[in-house]
DNA sequence: TGCCCATCT
DNA sequence: GTGTTAGATGGGCAG
């Protein structure tokens, strides 16, 4: 029988710095565990081994601090990088049931020794595995020591028995000790003796044995009188050094080989683990299932639950009543609302899950139940409540008395993870996977005539998992004080995008169409052109071939951009321009076929009967909290050019009414010095100053009235780049002066707005410290990116550190605007809707004879929604079009 | 699917 | 000395 032992901590620091720095998109970082698996695959391979087991150190104090306070004083200055590794892989190595040994008082040194000989006197053999040559003295004939070393991701082995040993060392392993003893070891601050190398401490070894030997002999000894000395006077740190370099065999650990013998993996717990740390290829080594996880989840959340499908109208109305003394009811539909899930809290232990259908219940009960269900009445946790809103609208339903969406809180608990769905969130926060919601939401599934036995299951355990997930992240969030700004900005806001969503956009199918007309006319005439100038078809819209005809036909000044290929972006394009007529007849291409099949034809797609263009508001997908627009995103519509600007043309009020469009002035702008806290800034804002002109005016050194477009156009771009982060370089690049000149103006600019400065240098510190940034309303931003050794991912997070504060507090302040907009509409009994949102911009589609006081209305909540150090400024204008209202 | 390029605030 | 401006969506190509 053979044991294989794992230096622990020598194979995760090897395999640490022998594989990239690598972290998942939640910032957990795992090249040390994934270094550390592909290793212990290899050599499980090579070996064979009938059992398995991993020793670590522990950062308690051991007896050789004790007997030595120089003894390896920075033994665990472990990189963080690496830290953070060290308990997610003893995670993974306890899901794979590998036993791990860890001792405090004693190194993971004198375990591998305490291990061997156990195995030894068992009658076992032991390959022990490190990176380090201390533990060869644990080599005999029954144990073998394999070294390991990782270059470039690619691991050696060389396996050392007596006979290798003592050939390349020329004495027995065990004198490794002496050696050790004589020249000492600076990595674990072995003293050794002064003056004594290795070479002199091999030849010495390799004359008298051992160290004990040698000074028994030393008086007959041949020495160098110098070498004599040293010897001398090394007597007592020789010996001191001996004992620090003995491995100890005699550590009381509770261990036999047989404890170690292999055992399969526990697959539900390893799931989880692989999933969170992204080792997809390790999901599919071990052939790893969701339905591995599946039962540990079960237990997680579904222990006590009893669950009923709801038949007749007297236990409807004990639920109707249960619910309604609740604090919140989870709560989950069928698409189309076809049926509806509820799941309670009865007690510590027990959970009760309701099931409404409407061909068990009967159409009138069901519509009844709704009702109820759906009023204020009911206290609700939702998931994805904006998408369920919309569904009760659509059913004439109330949108009241929701306190809970999970998706929301769990995106606001960590906005970067990029998807909330029921199935992530389970297994993110339970480690739990979900039936295939499948199974429930096919058309058939409640399906009078199917055994619907099977989706009655799952839809209610969803409906549970929501249950759970409502406690859990409402206390994560409490923690976080986070509450306030779910409670009183995002989930407000659902209904107000689901009515949105509803109303729509109304579009002029005509115009667009005989727009796009047009533009197909003018795409064939540079098409022409383009092929003339080139001599030859090619696919214009392939930067791969675009790049050929330039720079390898047409042999122009390739730009030095390249990734794969060569670069034929705008910004490339447009220093070509007086190269060769043919740049601005594809620049211009570009631009055509651009408005073409992404607006003209992408938008005519999805116009619906009514008309009206219905886009989605996405609430949970940003990373500092504004909203996105999708199918179609109406959020980028062209309007900077002349021709794109027509399409702004196409978006119209209904008849009779009229659009009435607000945005904010400069609202970055003013956050920022609020934000920082910079008088100057400040100072300008407030007397209603042009704050790119005064800026201008003092970066340049001219009076305000001197200030030229050019100059302004400059200082504006630096205000921009401020808030971003950008660098000197950068900003040469955009305003097209030389590095050190831009440097000269941020320098001047910093001089002014020294607030700024300041606090762009506090926020990146307070976010390396506390490891994320927020808004003013409390959303949050984690920010793993700042402790990277990666400078270009540490750059990224020091630059997202500055504007996601700025960024995210103007989504919040918009987002609340739009609740109070869309609340005081209904007060004042108006018929005006909100239609779109652009960030800094709302609409409002009205009767004509509102307008006035809907303007009035729109810039009082935007410029009311929070009292800052300098006025926060929004400006109405009215129009029959789009275009014409901003 | 990943890359490139266009569009917006 | 590194690569060098925040946040999005969508169309089209190439493998």
């Amino acid at each position: 029988m053979k044991l294989m032992v794992l230096d622990g901590n020598s194979i995760v620091n090897r395999a640490f710095y022998g594989v990239r720095l690598f972290a998942t998109r939640d910032g957990l970082y795992t090249n040390a565990i994934f270094g550390f698996l592909s290793i212990l695959q290899k050599l499980v391979d090579e070996e064979g081994p009938d059992a398995l087991c991993v020793a670590f150190d522990l950062p308690a104090p051991t007896f050789r601090h004790l007997s030595y306070e120089g003894y390896k004083a920075t033994r665990h200055g472990m990189p963080e990088e690496l830290a953070v590794q060290m308990p997610v892989l003893k995670e993974v190595l306890a899901a794979m049931n590998i036993p791990r040994y860890e001792l405090e008082g004693w190194e993971a040194d004198d375990l591998l020794g305490t291990i061997s000989r156990r195995c030894e006197a068992a009658g076992w053999d032991c390959t022990v595995v490190t990176g380090d040559k201390d533990s060869l003295q644990l080599i005999t004939e029954r144990t073998h020591v394999k070294l390991i070393s990782t270059r470039m991701g690619q691991t050696t082995t060389r396996e050392m028995t007596p006979e290798t040993f003592r050939a390349e060392y020329g004495f027995d392993p065990i004198h490794m000790i002496d050696l050790k003893s004589l020249m000492g070891d600076a990595s674990d601050n072995i003293p050794g003796v002064k003056g004594v190398g290795e070479k002199t401490a091999l030849s010495l070894l390799r004359t008298y044995g051992s160290v004990e030997n040698l000074y028994a002999h030393f008086d007959q000894a041949e020495l160098k009188p110098a070498m004599r000395k040293k010897l001398d006077e090394g007597r007592e740190m020789a010996k001191l050094s001996y004992d620090l370099a003995t491995i100890r065999c005699d550590a009381p650990l509770d261990f036999a080989p047989e404890d170690a013998l292999r055992r399969p993996v526990d697959r539900a717990a390893l799931y989880p683990l692989f999933l969170r740390l992204e080792f997809n290829k390790m999901i599919e080594r071990y052939g790893l299932t969701p339905e591995d996880a599946a039962r540990a989840g079960e237990e997680t959340y579904t222990g006590a639950v009893t669950s009923e499908v709801v038949e007749d109208g007297a236990r409807l109305e004990e639920l109707l009543a249960l619910w309604q003394g609740r604090d919140a009811v989870a709560v989950l539909t069928l698409p189309d609302l076809a049926g509806v899930a509820v799941a309670v809290t009865l007690s510590e232990e027990e959970e009760l899950a309701s099931l409404l259908l409407p061909g068990r219940l009967g159409g009138e009960a069901y519509q009844r139940a709704l009702a109820v269900l759906f009023s204020e009445k009911v206290k609700k946790a939702g998931h994805q409540v904006k998408e369920l809103m919309g569904e009760l609208l659509a059913h004439g339903l109330s949108t009241e008395g929701f306190v809970f969406d999970t998706a929301l809180a769990a995106y606001l608990l960590s906005p970067t993870d990029g998807s909330y769905s029921l199935e992530k969130l389970a297994m993110r926060y339970f480690h739990a996977e979900l039936p295939d919601a499948k199974t429930f939401t096919a058309p058939d599934a409640f399906a009078p005539l199917s055994d619907s036995r099977e989706a009655e299951a799952n839809f209610l355990w969803h409906a549970g998992v929501v249950r759970c997930l409502h406690d859990e992240l409402r206390g994560r969030l409490e923690e976080l004080e986070m509450l306030p700004l779910l409670e009183m900005v995002e989930l407000p806001l659902c209904p107000v995008l689901a009515e949105m969503e509803r109303a729509g956009f109304l579009v002029d199918r005509k115009a667009l169409s005989d727009f796009g007309e047009m533009l197909a006319e003018d795409i064939q005439t540079h098409q022409a052109a383009i092929y003339r100038y080139a001599g030859h078809e090619f696919n214009i819209n392939s930067p791969q071939q675009l790049g050929t005809v330039l720079f390898d036909e047409l042999n122009l000044p390739a730009g030095k951009k390249t990734k794969r290929g060569y670069s034929t972006g705008a910004e490339v394009l447009e220093k070509l321009r007086p190269y060769h007529p043919i740049i601005g007849e594809i620049l211009d291409y570009r631009q055509l076929t651009k408005l073409k099949s992404t607006y003209v034809d992408g938008l005519t797609r999805v116009i619906a009967p009514d008309g009206r263009i219905h886009t989605s508001f996405q609430n949970t997908v940003t990373a500092t909290g504004r909203l996105s627009s999708t199918e179609p995103n109406l959020q980028n519509i062209p309007v900077r050019t002349p021709l794109g600007a027509e399409m702004r043309k196409m978006f119209l009020a209904a008849p009779g009414n009229v659009l009435v469009d607000a945005d904010y002035s400069q609202i970055e702008l003013r956050l920022l010095a609020h934000i920082a806290g910079d008088e100057a800034m400040q100072e300008g804002f407030r007397t209603g100053a042009d704050v790119h002109t005064a800026t201008a005016a003092w970066v340049f050194g001219v009076p305000e009235e001197e200030v030229t477009r050019q100059m302004r156009s400059s200082a504006k771009a630096v205000n921009f780049g401020i808030v971003y982060g950008i660098s000197a370089f950068s900003l040469a690049q955009d305003i097209g002066v030389t590095q050190r000149q831009a440097k000269e103006y941020m320098n001047r600019y910093f001089e002014k707005y020294s607030g700024i400065r300041d606090y762009e240098k506090s926020v990146v510190a307070d976010a390396r410290e506390r490891g994320w940034v927020s808004t003013l309303m409390g959303r949050r931003r984690w920010l793993p990116e700042l402790k990277s050794s990666n400078f270009n991912t540490r750059s990224f997070g020091e630059r997202v550190a500055l504007n996601m504060p700025i960024q995210g507090t103007a989504a919040d302040i918009i987002k609340l605007a739009m609740v109070r907009v869309q609340s005081r509409l209904k007060a004042e009994g108006l018929r005006g809707r909100l239609v779109l949102q652009v960030h800094d911009e709302l609409i409002v589609e009205c009767p004509a004879g509102e307008a006035e006081q809907v303007a009035r209305l729109l810039e009082e909540e935007m410029e009311g929604v929070m009292t800052l150090s300098v006025p926060l400024v929004a400006e109405a204008k009215t129009g029959l079009r789009w275009a014409d209202a901003h």
